[in-house]
DNA sequence: TATTGTTATACTCTATAACTATA
DNA sequence: TATAGTTATAGAGTATAACAATA
C-alpha cells in the first residue's frame, strides 16, 4: 500500500527535528538573504561578497589581499579573481609594497571610494530588521549569536 | 603615499559594519556549516541538503517532490537530480499516482529508513551546541531566530 | 491553457594543485 | 625551503528556459 489516494490537504509539510538544526536553517537563511541583496543590488552587477571586500579595503586602506581572504574566509584563488574584477573596474588598486614583493596591499580608487560612500547606506539597510518580521532587538541578538556561532570577537565599531 | 612602509602587526582587520550585518553573518555562518557537515559526514559521499531530504520524506511519506522542493527552498530542476541520485543509491523511491500522473510521490526505500535512522542522531548532533562556543539555551534562541528570520512558523516535531 | 516534472544549456562558484616570484 | 599570490583545470552547484506528459 503506498499511498495512491489523493492526498486531502498536502500544503503542510513536517520539518520534525530539522526546525531545531543549525546548519539547515543557516541554508535556508542564507538563500532568503542572496535574495535580499539581489532584489536591491542585482542590476549593478554588484556580486555578493564584493561590497564587503571594498567595505573592508576601506576601513583597511593596504590591507594585504591574503590577510583579507583569511579574514572574509574567502579562498585565495578566488580572491584574486575578485580583486582583479574590481581592479579592472576601477575599483581597488593594487599595490606592490617595496618591504615584501611578494604580497599584494589593497586600497580604494577615488571611484571605489565613491561607491562605497554611495551605497554604504543602502547595503547595511537593505538586510536589517525594517525588512524582517524581527524587531530591532531580535536583530541585533541574532547578529551576536551569529558572530558566537563563528567565533567573531565584536571589535570597536568606527 | 601609499603605505610603503611594513605594518607593524598586521594581524588585526576592522570590519566596521559588517559586524551588525546579517547577510554577511549568515555568510560565514555556512561556510562554518558546511565544514563541519564534511568533517562529519564527508567519508560517505552525503551531500548537504540528501540528509534533509530524506528526513522530510520520512515524516512525510508520499510527499510530492514539488512541495519537498518549495518547502526546502531546493529549485525543482535541482529536486530532480538530488531524488535520481537518491533513487540510484536505492534510499529513496519514487512513485507515480494515478490520482495525478504527471507528479511525483516520495517514499524512503528500506534501506532509506535504515540511513535515516542510523545517521539521524550523528547529524542532529554534529551541529548542535555541545560542538559550539553556544550554551543550549543560546543554540534554541539562535534556532529561533533563525526561523523568525526565513518566516518559518514553527510545527508540531513528533 | 495551466501544471508537474524533466532535460539541456550555460554560467557561476568552488576546490585543488601546479606554478612564479620573492623571502 | 617557505610564503604570497596567480593560473589552470575540473568539478559541483545554480539558473534558465524549452520540453513532454498530464490535468
Amino acid at each position: 500500500m503506498t499511498g495512491v489516494a489523493a492526498p486531502n490537504a498536502e500544503e503542510a509539510v513536517s520539518l520534525g527535528e530539522l526546525e531545531e538544526s543549525l546548519g539547515f536553517l543557516l541554508r535556508i537563511a542564507q538563500v532568503h538573504a542572496f535574495q535580499r541583496f539581489y532584489d536591491a543590488f542585482g542590476d549593478g552587477g554588484l556580486r555578493p561578497g564584493e561590497f564587503s571586500v571594498m567595505w573592508v579595503i576601506r576601513l583597511n586602506p593596504g590591507v594585504r589581499q591574503g590577510l583579507l581572504a583569511e579574514t572574509l574566509e574567502i579562498k585565495p584563488a578566488q580572491m584574486t579573481k575578485m580583486v582583479r574584477r574590481l581592479e579592472e573596474q576601477g575599483l581597488v588598486r593594487r599595490v606592490i609594497p617595496d618591504y615584501d614583493r611578494r604580497s599584494v596591499q589593497l586600497f580604494l580608487t577615488g571611484q571605489g571610494e565613491a561607491f562605497t560612500e554611495a551605497h554604504g547606506e543602502a547595503f547595511f539597510h537593505h538586510d536589517d530588521h525594517t525588512h524582517l518580521d524581527l524587531s530591532e532587538r531580535e536583530s541585533h541578538q541574532l547578529a551576536h549569536l551569529l558572530r558566537r556561532y563563528i567565533g567573531l570577537k565584536k571589535g570597536p565599531v568606527e
